[in-house]
RNA sequence: GGGUCGGUCGGGCAGGUGGUGAGCCCAAGGGUCUGUAAAACCCUCGCCUUCGGCUGUGGCAGUUCGAUUCUGCCCCGGCCCA
């Protein structure tokens, strides 16, 4: 980890920033003297909408938008609703399934609503702007294409790019082959269009970006005093030093950003349960704390591990920036209730807890069967054997009475709630509907 | 299209020659200790109505008292040839 160091304000230490965060990956030649005139920059980072929510993934490139632009830079966000249609075949060792333009067109949609939450769209100088690719993608000719676009790129140049080459033993079709002018044309429109200067992506689109400037370069050779007109910048990929796969709950589940897909608890609980060893580095990517802040609580968690200072912390940042505060505060509530020792037996904090967590719901007949047919009707144990197992084990705690008996009958707090423990983690409140 | 080798739990494997497949490793889950950690140790790990029962070796048939094993056709994957 670097060692934190207070970079120049505004543009001009948006690379130092990146550095000591250690996010950098790469970067263009001359681009810090770029930004270094302190000169209005706009840069674009895509985003792929091959779902209809961002993940806890794409908080790295919703971060480099935000750092830009709280820099004085004007964000650009490409929707790729053209680009999806293709697929980018970058280190991917299979074919992506190409998306249908009606699905592409509604994730499009789904995902231009998120990032509305984390930038600042007022128009001005350094207003973020959307934009989608199918709007141009969608109308270029194939004539248009292969005279304008097609004639910059040489075959060799294509295929001397890494992400190509990996794929070349196990096969690449024409169409993924071409991906990468695609996102070339993008870059190329939005410098002539938005005035963008700058893109920036994960060190898997180092390839594509460069394509970009390619093409930009060739194609405004007659500009040509040698200095460079367009930048890049590659963010490290994500490693965690624990091992963990980044984005997945304990279940495996992705981490989404939507609150119908995962929960704000359940997105705060998985920063909060963030490993001694990551939380270092997810504070530096996921949070906007200066280097004095986080020195403080790199400091803590060498110190007093067992607080989880830096956890805490984080979870409530990122739960509030995805969430806002009221569902963070929420989370922390809940999670707080949750986890004492004690059971909750407040039936009006019960409803709440079920509420925000999107407990399970089962009959009275589910009850009446014993914990184990409870835990396999409520969907915390993926099945009655299982479930019997989990409570001949120890591992069941309901309404906080350890029990042993699968076939034991539990009672239900204000005859509708029951607090289910799964271990130690896996805690929730199961609503018995008398109907 | 032809040949060949394979398809057994979430992943990786063992199960020469027809005689009981619920075994192993990893991953995962639970417990103890903890911080809702990590590490370590212990337990569990197909399904069910659980002192017992049922299903299951890619699919469908066949031979047989009995098939992972033998036969036929089909599906899927690797490699070789065209």
């Amino acid at each position: 980890m670097s060692t934190p160091q207070t970079p120049a304000a505004g543009l001009p230490g948006l690379l130092s920033e990146l550095a000591w965060r250690d996010i950098l990956h790469a970067s263009t030649p001359g681009l810090q003297e770029r930004l270094a005139t302190g000169r209005l920059i706009a840069a674009y980072i895509g985003f792929d909408p091959t779902a209809s929510s961002l993940h806890v993934g794409h908080l790295i490139p919703i971060f480099g938008l935000i750092r830009l632009q709280r820099r004085g830079g004007r964000p650009v966000a490409l929707v790729g609703g053209g680009t999806g249609l293709i697929g980018d075949p970058s280190f991917r060792s299979a074919d992506r399934p190409m998306l249908s333009l009606d699905v592409a067109r509604a994730n499009a949609d789904a995902i231009h609503v998120q990032l509305a939450r984390f930038l600042d769209f007022t128009p001005g100088p350094i207003g973020a702007v959307m934009a989608n690719n199918l709007d141009w993608l969608g109308k270029m000719s194939m004539i248009e294409y292969l005279r304008d676009i097609g004639k910059h790129f040489t075959v060799p140049y294509m295929l001397a790019k890494d992400s190509v080459q990996v794929r070349l033993e196990k096969g690449l079709s024409f169409t993924e082959f071409s991906y990468m002018t695609l996102q070339a044309i993008d870059f190329q429109h939005l410098y002539r269009n938005y005035g963008v200067e700058m893109q920036m992506g994960g060190a898997d689109q180092w390839g594509n970006i460069t394509a970009g400037l390619e093409l930009i370069r060739r194609s405004a050779a007659a500009a040509g005093d040698g200095e460079a007109v367009a930048h890049g910048i590659s963010y490290k990929l994500l490693l965690a030093p624990s091992g963990a796969k980044f984005g997945k709950s304990e279940a495996g589940e992705s981490v989404w950003l939507d609150a119908a897909r995962t929960t704000p608890f359940a997105f705060y609980q998985y920063w909060l349960n963030a490993d001694d060893r990551d939380v270092a580095t997810y504070m530096r990517w996921f949070t906007l704390w200066g280097p004095d802040e986080v020195a403080s609580l790199d400091a803590a968690i060498a110190e007093r591990p067992g607080d989880r200072e830096a956890q805490r912390r984080l979870a409530y940042d990122v739960t509030a920036r995805v969430h806002g505060d009221p569902a963070a505060q929420d989370a922390v509530e809940i999670s707080a209730a949750l986890f004492q020792r004690d059971p909750v037996s407040d039936p009006r904090l019960l409803a709440r807890i079920h509420a925000a967590t999107s407990g399970p719901v089962v009959g009275p007949g589910a009850v009446e069967g014993g914990v184990a047919l409870l835990l396999a009707e409520a969907g915390l144990a993926p099945s009655r054997g299982e479930a019997r197992r989990l409570v001949t084990g120890g591992g069941i705690t309901v309404n906080g009475e350890r029990i042993s008996n699968p076939a034991s009958v539990p009672t239900a707090v204000a005859g509708e709630w029951i607090e289910v423990r799964v271990g130690k983690r896996n805690r929730s409140v199961v609503r018995v509907n008398a109907g």
